[in-house]
DNA sequence: ATATATTTTCAATAAATTTTGAAAATTCGG
DNA sequence: CCGAATTTTCAAAATTTATTGAAAATATAT
């Protein structure tokens, strides 16, 4: 296989991935085409490369930035902004990890938390339920959340070390 | 609070945390109220509880099946089928991981896999770029996808034990 | 300061996804 | 079998989400 079909594919399966996840396409897209760059790129470079219009490459770039995936970069005597992704692909999972936790996992949790609480004779089949369901989520929720936590702060041979160790 | 509020809290919620995972609104909300009913329910129930259609319910409830979260059940002397939920939610989070591991994990890898194997002299930056970032992913991929395979069989106990003792 | 390059915003539009509801198919008791 | 109850399908409509492109804002060189 070619480089530009190669490229191609890896850039459109990435966007297709990305929807999987609650990641729009284009960012996912233009995340994957600056993961492959051997240099930062412009605005310009990425609508090009994608075919996708300026409004749609900014706001987007700036998205990646939000989520700590991307950053400008400023070539000295350039006057146009450049962008390139961090290669480094398990930061880049810890990234994701730690702000989808924060996104999603942590508001979550503090619902669970009220929740918990409901008025009601636990006798009732009905509020049985639903506290032992409410429960039990939190519970898996919160040693997530703890597993995470140290996801985050770890190294990967540290982490993949004691995966090995865990899992022999 | 009372039962009625934190039903609707519960159900609406876990509605929008689906959205952020590649899951529908409804089939996040269907497979929440399953989740909280002491007792099998029916089409109906559903359709009246949550105020869809007919029809929405029941593409929902086959897709729930198909995902090996909900199951019919045939109550002696009834026409009607009814639904459940698994109630353990240990075993409803390995259920979602084995699916979907299988359903983009996989494919990911496989397409990696070919990719990596591009034409081209790796003393070109844009082929060397390409080639060690499929890599890298790649192995941190593979790394995921057999720490799941685990993941999978493992009680609960055991699971959350090892990670106990893993970080601490 | 002015002109020009560049980035950002956002209302309008397009595309993708979800939902509806009525018709068709299926199931099952009598 | 027949007929009523129930489930399934799917084209059309509604809704949600993504994209465009031109105008406004901002930055920078001279």
């Amino acid at each position: 296989m070619k480089l530009t079909e190669a490229k191609q594919q890896f850039i459109s399966s990435w966007g297709a991935f990305g929807t999987h996840w609650g990641i729009n396409r284009t960012m996912a897209q233009i995340h994957a085409l600056l993961l492959i760059s051997p240099d930062p790129l412009t605005q310009d470079d990425i609508m090009e490369e994608l075919n996708i219009s300026r409004g749609n490459t900014n706001m987007n770039i700036r998205e990646l930035i939000n989520w700590g995936l991307v950053e400008r970069v400023l070539l000295s005597g350039e006057r146009k902004e450049y962008f390139s992704a961090e290669k480094d692909i398990w930061k880049v999972v810890k990234q994701i990890v730690k702000e989808r936790k924060k996104r999603e996992l942590e508001p979550m949790l503090q619902l669970l938390d009220k929740l918990e609480e409901v008025e009601g004779d636990k006798r009732d089949k009905h509020v049985k339920t639903f506290v032992d369901t409410v429960s039990g989520i939190k519970k898996l929720g919160k040693q997530a959340d703890k597993t995470l936590d140290v996801m985050i702060r770890a190294e990967e041979t540290w982490f993949v070390g004691n995966l090995l160790k865990m899992f022999k």
